[in-house]
DNA sequence: CACTATTATGAAAACGTTGTCAACACTTTT
DNA sequence: AAAAGTGTTGACAACGTTTTCATAATAGTG
């Protein structure tokens, strides 16, 4: 802390130049003499000058920040989406201001003023050029009022890009995940295997990603066989609620013969229910999940679920939103992203049913 | 992005004043009429307005920013450390920048520059108030000169807190992790259970936090029986690196009776490869992890392992962070933080052998 | 050789705030 | 009644850049 960063107009001095010159050469104006420019990128490795971006934001009303808007980074599936969008942002050289909301998972608070709306006017305050949403309020089925004003209001300043399901009155611009497409595959997939007593379990029930693909689910089994809706168990996205869904079943004398869970955690917490009462997955009940987590292959049994191909949708999201930085008003075709794919593993009993066709 | 942020200016005009009293009301400056002061603070309201961090950053110095540099936030450690300092500092008034460095993890990346040495330079340029290290090059026991200059010169103009092993030559504050107590406790709880025949699994070699806790590994172990190095294997922290330890030890056929796993991933990947090879954890070997993370409870079986506290690290971090942002120049004493905590659960197979003691 | 392009340079305004200072209108004190 | 204090207010400099504009120096043209 004893030292400090030089400003321009000391190097322009060190230089015997102008500062206008220093400048020039800092942007790669192509208007100044060798001889100046030498000396003056002499002058500043010396020094180890860095320009202020706080000065350079002033002047060009650009910050080369983004924001990103996470729910609870404790989940694998945020920080993929999180790392993946950090490494191309930087790329690009854009940094990346990271709120977390605690809107979800183990720390969620609850209050009656929102987390998200505070965090907006801390966005609005730190004028960042760009805004992602990757979850938390937006999800739900029932937005209040004014989450909805203060996000469309948020929007009107600073281009947002939603990842998640589409929203009724909500001007952001929305990256779809194609929900139901994994769902109905891997149900399919259990199908397929001569499964037709299927559940399914975890997920928030007011929250789209679970209502999305609970809907999903149900058309495709009912197409095949019948559902029943006491198998099908709503709490929460992690490794806790798999172990209650279980637990509830097996309590309640229903276990069905298949779960289709909501993700990787929820199956896992699944798992560990099911060793408890000293059942066995897939012998006694197949388990998939419709979203991938890391270690899905090292789990007993190894996970089969689908993979929804996260850093992609990141990719996606991050060209979108750069694309409304520059050229405003103007709204780009839904760009290709990969399907979700479908990862056969181990939990779904396929080794041991061996390829029933439906 | 129909609309814009209004200025102090605009609303200077709009409520009939100068800047200078808008600029007061804002800053809850006593000298203000309550008559103006109403009538701005109605028109600010009315307009959403929020003041320019950027104008504001200018002329403080300071922007209310503080940026974490972490080598991977896939892995369950950094986002516990990241999530936790989000929401003090949030409560504080600040945001946080993110940086990713990718160096650790799968997608981990080598280059001959350090990645790292050009995230200084960005942080630099946006001039953030302070900076957390929470892990990568600074754990490398052979710290590159062009990184220590980096460092200490990023350090001389930005304060900055390592969460991580004290390293010679290094001024920046650091947090120590007292690693060796964590390893030392599990360990002693083998060697109590009756355990001799004891080796150690997973951890990047030249890595501080592994060497520090592979001696005191050693140290303790050396006390009851004898160290054999070639059950101590150590290649990376992820959960293929724990399958890949296990595979080698049974191909060796030096499998020992029970294995300290640098942490919880690397604990799974061992579980997963003893079931490829139709052995069991704790029956046939104990295996037990010096770094919890979120599922511990959840796997099967149930890990026995060390609760770190890293939530409470990040308190220590931050307090640490602020008080050098107000009194430069001052060293605190160090503050108290938790000591790591043994939780003992099926993993180390307590309930079979059943306490035989030392 | 005068006249116009072209290149290199610096002065100064602008960006949106805060902070310092002076000025004004009142009170209060002497 | 003059002096001194107190509370409100606005003008203006400052923060570190970029950008626009004017100007000086050089080269190219008829």
């Amino acid at each position: 802390m004893t030292h400090k960063n030089l400003t321009i107009k000391e190097i322009a001095q060190r230089s015997g130049v102008s500062i206008s010159t220093v400048s020039r050469v800092l942007n790669n104006s192509p208007s100044v003499s060798n001889e100046k420019r030498e000396k003056i990128q002499a002058v500043i490795h010396e020094n180890d000058y860095q320009p202020s971006m706080v000065a350079r934001s002033m002047v060009s009303k650009r910050t080369h920040t983004l924001a990103i808007i996470a729910p609870d980074i404790n989940n694998p599936y945020f920080t993929d989406l999180i790392s993946e969008i950090e490494l191309i942002a930087n790329q690009s050289n854009y940094s990346i201001l990271l709120f977390n909301t605690m809107s979800a998972g183990n720390r969620k608070v609850e209050t009656k003023d929102s987390i998200e709306i505070s965090v907006f006017k801390s966005i609005l305050e730190k004028q960042v050029d760009g805004i992602f949403i990757l979850g938390g309020d937006i999800d739900k089925e029932d937005l209040s009022e004014s989450y909805l004003t203060a996000l469309n209001h948020l929007n009107s300043i600073i281009p947002v890009v939603v990842i998640g399901q589409y929203q009724n009155g909500v001007n952001c611009h929305f990256i779809d995940r194609n929900l139901k497409y994994g769902v109905t595959l891997i149900t399919q997939h259990l199908l397929s295997l001569g499964y037709r007593d299927i559940g399914f379990i975890g997920g928030e029930p007011k929250i789209k990603i679970t209502t999305e693909r609970v809907k999903a689910f149900k058309e495709i089994l009912s197409l095949y066989s019948s559902v029943n809706e006491e198998t099908i168990i709503l709490n929460d996205y992690y490794a806790k609620d798999g172990y209650q869904a279980i637990k509830l079943l097996i309590e309640k004398n229903i276990l069905p013969k298949a779960l289709v869970a909501m993700n990787d955690q929820v199956a896992l917490g699944a798992f560990r229910a099911l060793n408890d009462y000293h059942l066995s997955c897939p012998e006694d009940i197949a388990i998939v999940s419709c979203d991938a987590f890391p270690d899905a292959d090292f789990q007993t049994p190894r996970i089969t679920n689908v993979n929804q191909h996260n850093h992609d949708l990141a990719q996606v999201a991050l060209t979108t939103l750069l694309f409304y930085l520059d050229t405003t008003e103007i709204l780009p075709e839904n760009m290709s992203q990969h399907l979700p794919e479908l990862v056969i593993r181990e939990s779904c009993g396929s080794k041991n049913i061996g390829g029933l066709k439906l």
